[in-house]
RNA sequence: GGGUUGCUAGCUCAAUGGUAGAGCAGCUGACUCUUAAUCAGUAGGUUCGGGGUUCGAGUCCCUGGCAACCCA
């Protein structure tokens, strides 16, 4: 490759491991894949930690390690290694003694960020630090580049999402939220398991978006000749199952929505949606109360939770709050006998900074209203009822006022954690929500649902009397982990492409 | 969508409009119990991109990009 092909990050650093990569492949197998490890830094530690100097010189078994170089502190004709594995760290005693000259000399070249093998008895140093005496050292992958300065590391935070396992590579606390995230997910699965649900999957790619108001992606399918979404909720496909007799059923999977990026928002997203025949939406209030509080339990040990700053509890019983109660405390000012009223409303929203639009009836601007005065502040777990029919097009009507609906939203740190409802299994009734929503659309709200006929059809046939939620799991897990963003607790969280 | 802050060596950070620097990492050498090892020497730059002002721009102005935080 001439000079000027050379990509940019080529520097000094990079062609001088590429050089000793070079040397290897002269040499041999530069990527050999044939060294077995028996064991990780973690177990060595957890077994031997506490034995004393005589007793590992006494305890004659060879051990083999393998993992990445984090550090190397050389001495002439000995140099200490500390290795790092999936389970943590271990210093390996290196000695020209015991290696050899030719075999010492090569180790010298290695680098931080190397990938190694090792085998040896365990011994304690002089400060008393539990170390591998290597007898055999092997280099199983070269790293090419040099990893973040050890001491600072890195905290970029650019970097650190676009280049996650960096990050993992040298933050050991990044690895810790994700190992929660997956305890927390593993226990939710324990919990529906336990209490009969039956786990599903449901389609991604889906013709008609349905199960929430939100703006889709949109994709083609090549061979069908048409267009398909990406799903925005799982919800219809899984009250079809309803219809089909899996009458306790959920599914934990991404959802995908059309919308900005945030520390809130992510465009996909993973939630959990379950759905209990013969249930109502106060029965899932009581068992998302459940299953919050022993998910914490479960992860943290503990029901007191701090996020943020700020403590929590979850062992007392939750908030449980109508809407209208809701916004009636937080506004005093209001006429709380008025709230149902659109023409009192209306200049109410916007005098606090909403915007109703002329369609808005009186249950959207309390629902205006309430976003607006009410949502940020409930910090304590609070569920909230009586949500309109207007805002709640597939929840059952309240029988007492069918101008609400038996519905709930869970919050926590001001933050809607949970959704759900009875459901609507009147087909006719659904039938012409469904019919407003696309009116709504017709008349410009791009986040109005479509006609699903197919799910009309199946209500038809008949849905038992249903309750069903939706938690969204990554807000679930900022909150156990007290992290402030949700790019904190995904992965690979979406970015803009970098510029050149 | 609006505002604020930031972007300089691989990483973490400096630099009144006046010679772009340090620590770690790297390279060469010394060192057989180190713990951010130590010691001596040495190399490393498209200052996010583009344009402008100026005798002179990392720094000031305009514009674009990406990110963080706050607001809606």
């Amino acid at each position: 490759m001439t000079e000027d092909q050379k990509p940019q990050d080529e520097n000094q650093l990079i062609v001088v491991r590429r050089e000793k990569l070079e040397r290897l492949r002269a040499a041999g197998q530069a990527y050999p894949n044939d060294f077995r490890r028996d064991t990780l830094a973690e177990h060595l530690h957890g077994s031997f930690g506490e034995c004393t100097v005589e007793a590992l010189e006494a305890h004659e078994e060879v051990f083999r390690v393998a993992g990445r170089i984090m550090a190397k502190r050389g001495q002439g004709k000995v140099s200490f290694v500390e290795l790092m594995d999936s389970s943590g760290r271990i210093q390996l005693f290196v000695q020209i003694n015991a290696l050899g000259e030719a075999a010492y000399e090569a180790f010298k070249g290695w680098d931080i960020g190397d990938v190694v093998g090792a085998v040896g008895r365990l011994m304690k140093t002089k400060a008393g630090e539990l170390s591998l005496r290597v007898s055999e050292l092997r280099l199983l992958t070269k790293s090419l580049r040099p990893l973040p300065e050890k001491w600072s590391g890195l905290t970029d935070t650019e970097t650190r999402y676009r280049q996650r396992y960096l990050d993992l590579i040298v933050n050991p606390d990044v690895k810790a939220v994700f190992q929660k995230r997956t305890q927390i997910v593993r226990f939710i699965r324990q919990f529906l398991d336990t209490l009969g649900f039956q786990e599903v999957e449901t389609p991604m790619l889906q013709v008609i978006p349905g199960g929430a108001t939100a703006r889709p992606f949109v994709t083609h399918h090549n061979a069908l000749d048409r267009e398909l979404f990406l799903r925005i909720a799982p919800e219809l496909y899984l009250k079809r199952l309803v219809v089909g007799h899996f009458e306790k059923v959920y599914e934990i999977n991404r959802n995908f929505r059309n919308e900005g990026l945030s520390t809130r928002h992510n465009p996909e997203f993973t939630m959990l949606e379950f759905y209990q025949a013969y249930a109502d939406y106060r029965d899932l209030m009581d068992l998302t109360e459940n299953l919050i509080r022993d998910c914490a339990l479960s992860v943290n040990g503990s029901t007191q939770l701090r996020y943020q700053g700020r403590d929590y509890d979850l062992g007392r019983p939750f908030n449980r709050w109508t809407m209208a109660e809701a916004v009636a405390k937080a506004n005093p000012e209001l006429d709380p006998s008025r709230l149902g009223d659109a023409d009192y409303l209306r200049p109410i929203v916007k005098a606090k900074g909403g915007n109703p639009q002329p369609g808005y009836g009186a249950g959207r601007l309390l629902t205006e209203l309430f976003e607006a005065t009410v949502e940020a502040d409930l910090l304590d777990p609070t569920f909230i009822t009586e949500y309109p029919t207007e805002v709640s097009p597939l929840a059952r009507c309240n029988d007492a006022n069918p101008q609400v609906t038996d519905r709930f939203e869970f919050f926590l740190a001001g933050r809607e954690v949970a959704n759900g409802f009875s459901e609507l299994n009147d087909a006719d009734d659904q039938a012409a929500r469904f019919k407003a929503q696309v009116d709504a659309k017709t008349a410009g709200d791009d986040e109005a649902m479509f006609f699903d006929a197919d799910y009309i059809r199946a209500l038809e046939y008949g849905l038992p009397p249903t309750a069903g939620e939706g938690i969204g799991i990554d807000r679930l897990v900022m909150f156990l982990t007290d992290c402030a963003s949700i790019r904190d607790v995904l992965l690979f969280p979406a970015m803009r492409p970098e510029s050149n």
